[in-house]
Parts: structure tokens; sequence; C-alpha cells
DNA sequence: CGTAGGTGCAACCACAGGGTTGCACGACGA
DNA sequence: TCGTCGTGCAACCCTGTGGTTGCACCTACG
């Protein structure tokens, strides 16, 4: 429970098109759906769509400016998730060498090869 | 072209069942397909698809073991894609830093407030 | 031998979700 | 005031894919 939003973040960023949205967004600092979508393949509702969702978990964040709503990156739910990531592979580096350890010297004394 | 699978790690990363499976994977240090359906509450054959996609990621590798086929884990590719993300995300924070820097010396120098 | 445990393959189902279109509403500029 | 630009909402389509079941195959083990 203490992850932020692992899972969130990970789903919102598995998919191509978010991905490039947030490039988008990388590029312009700062931009309106509409404007993101002169810039993307697809309609402007998609793009609320995937706003939406990426807004959800904590990647952008949304403010009203007039008539439009201007949407920014937000990196700390990134960096959260990548030093999780991080931690978890060296988790596994962990778990997998006390489990070899243990069966080398559990297994093998009588027979080193 | 130079990220290793990043899609490929932030789609098999995206579901939960996946995530679980690595976990299971993780306590074992090692195990089949038919024993890790033992842990969770989804078929052999699910798991099976799951694994096959986790492999293609790198997160996982397979040998074969008699009759059975041992799966371990891979830090390598989440670890490489933990990276990614850490570098993107301080990219995001110079992208913005440069922009907001470049409005308020742009736009603001009569009024900084 | 035969049997049991483990895989591999294939067909199939069902739902989530990425995408679209259409329209109504609110805010700005002339 | 009117036109227009940007949003918000809703219905809808359709593919991807997570999940299942059934069966054939191979390898160990008695």
């Amino acid at each position: 429970m203490s992850e932020t939003g692992v899972d969130a973040v990970l789903g919102a960023l598995a998919d191509p098109t978010r991905r490039a949205l947030l490039d988008a967004l990388a590029a312009r600092g700062q931009a309106s759906a509409s404007a993101l979508a002169a810039d993307l393949p697809v309609s402007r509702q998609a793009i609320v769509k995937h706003l939406a969702i990426l807004e959800e978990a904590g990647l952008v964040s949304s403010a009203r400016a007039g008539r439009e709503v201007r949407y920014t990156l937000r990196s700390q739910a990134l960096d959260a998730t990548a030093r999780w990531m991080a931690s978890l592979a060296g988790e596994w580096d962990r778990r997998l060498n006390a489990i070899k350890r243990a069966a080398e010297a559990d297994d093998d004394p009588p027979r080193p090869q």
C-alpha cells in the first residue's frame, strides 16, 4: 500500500499513444487538449480520455485558463515509480542470490560439481 | 531505438496478474508454470501466456529441466526500464524549467509578480 | 509396460478500453 | 450581440487480450 500509484502509472505508461502524448506535452511544456490533438493522429476526444488517465495516474496536472484547460507534466509520480522499479530489481537480485546460495550450501557440499 | 524493450516491459508490468506472477516467482526463486498456477487464482494456461509475455519482455527466462520448464526472474530489463523512467523524469524537469525560465524572461521582465 | 504429471496447441468466450462521431454548453473577440 | 473556439458528455463500434476448456504429446517413474 505504500507505493504511490505504481499500478496506475504503469497502466498509463503502457499505452504508446499516451507516451506520445507525454512527449508532445514535454515539447510544448504546457498545452490544451485541442492543441495536443493537432500533434497526434487521433481525435481530441481520444486525447481527452488519455489525459484523464494520465492525470489520474498523477503524470500530468490540469488547470483551467479561461475557456481552455492547460495540461502540464508532473515528474514526481514518474520518478517515484522509477524508484519503485529499481528497488524491486534489487529485491529480486537479493532474493535470487539468497536462494542460489542456500541451494549450493544445502545440496552441493558432497558434490561441488 | 536505444531503449531496450521499454514498451514491452511497461506493457508486461501493466497487468496485475503478471505482477502477482512475478511476486510468486520472486518468492520461489524458480518455478514451473504448474507450480505457479497453484499460487494464483487462474488456470495454468493463463499463467503460461503471461510467462510468455514476461519472457518476451525479458523479465523472466525459461529453462527446460526434464519434463518441466523452470522460470527464473531476470532483473536486468526491469532495472534498465527503471533507469529509463528516471532519466525521462529528469528530462521533463529540465524541459519544464527551461520553458518556465523562458516565459519569465520573455513575458515578465516588466512584471516580476 | 502402463500411468501420472507437465507441456503445448487450438478454439472459444467475454469484457475492457482505445477510438470515433454528434451535439450541447460556456467563454472569448469583433 | 453574434460567431467561433474549446470543452464536456454520451452513445457507439471494434479490436485486443485475459481467461477458459479440451485434447494430444512427451517424459519420468512404478
